[in-house]
DNA sequence: CGTTAATTTGAGACCATTCAATTTCGGTGG
DNA sequence: CCACCGAAATTGAATGGTCTCAAATTAACG
């Protein structure tokens, strides 16, 4: 019983989405799992794999990724807790990308087959996966944008209020501090750029009093400037709570 | 009757990614719908929009679109013939961001209710909704990487390769010829390339006998060179098919 | 056949990269 | 607790890919 409180995140994440009734969640809470601890940088998943079991981050964090021939790594997606790695590869069959680990994170191991079954049975469950997959896609659609357009300042900017109101969603953050254990090179390569223009344009961002970006927390000085220098507009997180309470900042 | 066979192209979309029984099918083609055209660069829908009806693309081409503050604009995705523009707006409530139509097109317009009422009361229905969903974020996924991390020549070769499968696979080409009618403008903003860059980079893979590209077509001279080029592969596509017919190819 | 859209060309400027070296930080063992 | 180590962050200088701006040419269309 309590021991399945450790999905807590997951009826915490889906029932942001929908309405969860008590035997919903109770459902949810009763799936069956194993728990398994990540290191930095080590992969939760890898492209080609065809999994069999699903893989919800729990405390931690992740990142989806892909690498070039040339050996060149982008960054496509950040996880946070009570989100799934691997559900996209438990549906197609293939997963057609790698997850690894931001820092040293934990995740529940769930059978394949129970969770696809509990959404087909419990109409809420599968309404929140599928609204669950639509906000990933939105996010990275949106990293398609700021990717393919923004300048280096912006696009920097602009996934720090990204990480900013989500993490405050997750409820990992008080308005502005946020424990986020961020490398520069992995920042890098989420922007398209090269460490060493993150790392300057970094500081610009801190030496205009934006930011303050330490080893392990990002703290944001300056929320409406740095929304105006990132070109952010939250609409397409389709989180409405989180971004509220940022914008009621100084 | 013979009128709904209009829906055909939504059937066999859906049709390649699942099992669907007779009477699926005929649900399907039974869907009420009216008919309406777009002109090139005519909106579909609009970022912030609340849509109440579906637009499934009949004819022609569409592509998903974002613009930045600045006006600049980045092209998210094409759609082709038998695929949703506003779904995920349809289950998520707003649009976050705009489909524009890529040259004359035809839609069937689907109330909302009517289509996610048909989802919740058939299995397979739904799963192909949720498969196209999925295999929708995949190609952007695979977009942030293209745009992010790969130079002007592999970032025009690569979507090239995509197009060029994916109208295989929509059954709009004969393995080397597609009548795809892109500007170079459109190019552009899909790359996040400047149309001038793009004008060059398109000469180069001409000048290297890999393409031949005049407006309104796209015929591949070179497949597997230009796949070399854009260091392609098709697995986040997940549609087998088409790739080992154009593999196939000279 | 005229008119507008689309493509093509040229030259200079700039943002981001590359390559290499240095400094700082975080963790670990003595 | 300090010395040490590898990882991460920082700095410098030169190169280069892509952009900008502008103009010319070609293609599409009524």
């Amino acid at each position: 019983m309590s021991e399945n409180l450790h999905l807590a995140p997951l009826a915490r994440t889906w029932s942001k989405r929908v309405q969860l009734s008590h035997a919903d969640r109770e459902a949810i809470l009763a799936l069956p799992f194993r728990r398994e601890t990540f290191a930095k940088d080590e992969y939760l998943i890898r492209e080609g794999q065809q999994p069999t079991e699903c893989t919800l981050l729990l405390r931690g964090f992740a990142y989806r990724q892909k690498v070039l021939r040339d050996g060149g790594r982008q960054i496509i997606a950040f996880l946070v807790p009570g989100e799934f790695a691997d559900l996209q590869a438990n549906v197609l069959g293939t997963a057609d990308h790698n997850v690894q680990s931001l820092n040293r994170s934990e995740a529940a191991i769930i059978p394949r087959a129970v969770l696809l079954e509990l959404a087909e049975v419990r109409p809420a469950v599968r309404r929140a996966m599928w609204i669950e997959t639509l906000i990933g896609a939105s996010i990275v659609r949106e990293w398609v944008v700021n990717v393919g357009r923004r300048d280096s300042r912006a696009r920097i900017a602009h996934l720090l209020c990204e990480i900013a109101i989500r993490l405050q969603g997750a409820g990992a953050g008080d308005g502005a501090m946020f424990d986020f254990p961020v490398t520069q090179e992995q920042l890098a390569d989420a922007t398209g750029l090269t460490p060493v223009h993150t790392n300057r344009t970094l500081q610009a961002l801190r030496r205009e009093g934006l930011i303050q970006l330490t080893s392990g927390s990002l703290k944001i000085l300056n929320w409406h400037g740095l929304r105006e220098v990132g070109d952010f507009d939250d609409l397409y997180l389709h989180q409405d709570g989180a971004a509220k309470q940022l914008d009621s900042l100084r």
